[in-house]
RNA sequence: GCACCGUUAGCUCAACUGGAUAGAGCGUUGGUCUACGGAACCAAAGGCUAGGGAUUCGAAUUCCUUACGGUGCACCA
């Protein structure tokens, strides 16, 4: 039921509309208003005046119950016996599936996020745009859209032949198997910090013998790779993320000629300096390079091909790209090029920018071996969990299960609950506190209403015409919000509004948890009560759902 | 230098996109255990929304400007 709109219908004014209804500060002045302010200039009244007349001019019914005028505010107070019925039958009924919608049926949607380089482990960086990726993908299924998870690998770059050589130097097989993506990434390091002129140019050499379809550099290669996907499947099995696709920067050596022929058939391309560009200067912009003067191609010539690749392959209707701020300008570039190229579907290319991670003393630096490497980050909170566990509820069975889901549960909310352009610190001390606004706090919030139905028999009727008092009605409120939540969000790309929400709608609950009894209450308010807590519960565990975190029945 | 982003309570952040008295968590102080799970709840203290101008009935929110911080600006990705 969307209120504003049945206000706005209901009032019967030509310059009114559903996106003029506000919410009061709070609950007691009503449960949505109209500010009058605008009125008063065409109807050359004062607002006050104004409020007053349409109050007595307002049709109250079943699902408006009250209508008032204050300051030149119209304050309407929706039927609360009415909205908790349809609100917890909504909740009950649809289950798993309540907040869901069919909006995006027949579209797609293509996101590119977590985007793994070949040999280089997660460091606690890469956690945004795996998990806000993680969250839209699961987000975007949910309101009915089709969508299209991309792991852009970056597979592509003359660091590639830099680690084959300091692997033919210093490195064997043995070593590489035991110590996997870390060690690896150890000959990397240290080639930068060791390589002499020699050995850059036999990386040079390396790099080329990979382009050129050399068996023994591709082996090798392949066999890195490898070592790199079963490293992060590790890490995206736990955090709850999948693709749909790892085709990444050498899938597309191919197919980025046909886009250097089409930018010279349309004569986007010149020549400056040696390299081959699109000049931007028109749009205020650096010229985008295309190949560089030795012909070699570039990241904005392969983003190109890829965008095009996936217009034609998936037919997007939106095609989003979960990358740091950063990268903002490389993405204005790109979208600004294919809109040149006549692609009309420019404008559904967005990048979804997120704020960048550095640590207490600065930036992270792998040479300075300043890393905080998101494995142990998951490690440690699943630790800290299984502490408190053991402090607090050492019976508990799958004592290790429940520390994984609550331990990881922080990781990714603490991840996704501010705002995602934020700049932000890491902190051991913030991902491991347990109290307060977090994904624990949720997750024992259900733990507890969980409990409450496990003591009932489980078995209740909604009573048809009971009347939620202050407590139950907030969290009616809360829950009746759900849907529109997740249209934000996902209007807005962002996953926040979902963890924000969660966190609001457990508030609501354990408020209400605490001031009112709910198996000892008596008459219509102990079913009404248990199909509440029953609904709280299902509702955060979708809210969490979609964050990729699982709810534990106990904790 | 130019461009973009940010700046809200001691700290970390919200604020439904221009609406009423700017809200949470952490921290501090003081409360709530005869418990449906204290990983919780209640209360208090804490704000000239970085400074200054403008638009508006009305601004944390829009525009201009200054300061501070971050990021980017040609052959890396």
């Amino acid at each position: 039921m969307d209120y504003r709109q049945y206000i706005a219908q209901k009032l019967n004014l030509d310059c009114i509309t559903s996106a003029d209804i506000v919410l009061p500060p709070n609950s007691e002045m009503g449960d949505y208003a109209l500010p009058c302010f605008k009125l008063a200039k065409t109807m050359r009244k004062s607002p006050a005046v104004i409020a007053e007349e349409l109050k007595n001019s307002y049709p109250t019914d079943g699902v408006i119950s009250g209508v008032s005028a204050v300051n030149g505010y119209l304050n309407f107070s929706v039927n609360k016996i009415g909205l908790a019925n349809d609100v917890l039958n909504e909740v009950l009924n649809s289950g798993d599936k309540y907040g869901s919608s069919t909006q995006g049926n027949g579209k797609t949607v293509c996101i590119d996020y977590s985007s793994v380089n070949i040999a280089k482990p997660f460091h606690i960086g890469h956690l945004s745009t795996t998990v806000i990726g993680g969250a839209l993908y699961k987000l975007y299924k949910f309101l009915g859209y089709k969508v299209v998870g991309i792991n852009h690998l970056g597979d592509y770059g003359t660091q590639f032949g830099k680690l084959i050589c300091a692997y033919k130097h210093w490195g064997n097989r043995e070593e590489v198997e035991k110590g996997g993506i870390h060690a690896i990434n150890d000959l990397y390091v240290r080639f930068n910090t060791e390589a002499d002129e020699e050995m850059e140019r036999e990386a040079r050499e390396y790099f080329r013998l990979i382009e050129s379809g050399d068996k023994q550099a591709n082996e090798l290669f392949e066999w890195f790779k490898s070592l790199t996907l079963k490293y992060v499947q590790g890490i995206y099995e736990k955090l709850g993320v999948e693709f749909d696709s790892y085709a990444g920067e050498r899938f597309y050596t191919d197919k980025m000629q046909p886009i250097i022929d089409e930018l010279r058939e349309k004569q986007l391309l010149k020549e400056s300096e040696g390299a081959q560009v699109v000049d931007l200067e028109p749009y205020g912009m650096p010229p985008c390079l295309i190949l560089r003067s030795d012909g070699a191609s570039l990241y904005a010539t392969r983003d190109l091909a890829a965008a095009t690749y996936r217009k034609n392959t998936y037919d997007f209707y939106k095609n989003l790209y979960v990358v740091a701020y950063q990268q903002n300008l490389h993405f204005k570039q790109v979208f600004k090029v294919l809109e040149l190229m006549g692609k009309d579907w420019a404008k559904d290319c967005i990048h979804v920018a997120y704020g960048m991670v550095s640590l207490e003393d600065g930036a992270m630096s792998t040479r300075k071996g300043k890393v905080v490497w998101l494995e142990d980050v998951i490690n440690r909170c699943i630790e800290k969990a299984y502490t408190v566990i053991e402090e607090k509820n050492p019976d508990l069975e799958n004592k290790r299960d429940i520390a994984e889901k609550v331990g990881v549960g922080a990781v990714i909310f603490g991840a996704l609950y501010n705002n995602k352009i934020k700049d932000v610190v890491f902190s051991y001390d913030k991902v491991l506190s347990f109290e307060g606004e977090t994904g624990v706090y949720v997750q024992y919030t259900g733990a507890r209403a969980n409990s409450v139905l496990l003591k009932s028999d489980g078995k209740f009727n909604l009573p048809d015409n009971y009347e939620p008092n202050a407590q139950e009605f907030e969290v009616i409120k809360e829950l009746a919000s759900f849907p529109e939540i997740l249209k934000e969000a996902a209007e807005k790309y962002e996953p926040c509004y979902v963890s924000r929400f969660a966190v609001s709608l457990a508030q609501k609950f354990n408020k209400f948890y605490i001031d009112c009894k709910i198996l000892s209450s008596e008459g219509d308010s102990k079913p009404f009560r248990l199909a509440l807590t029953k609904a709280t519960l299902q509702t955060l565990k979708n809210a969490l759902a979609i964050l990729g975190i699982s709810m534990p029945e106990k904790m």
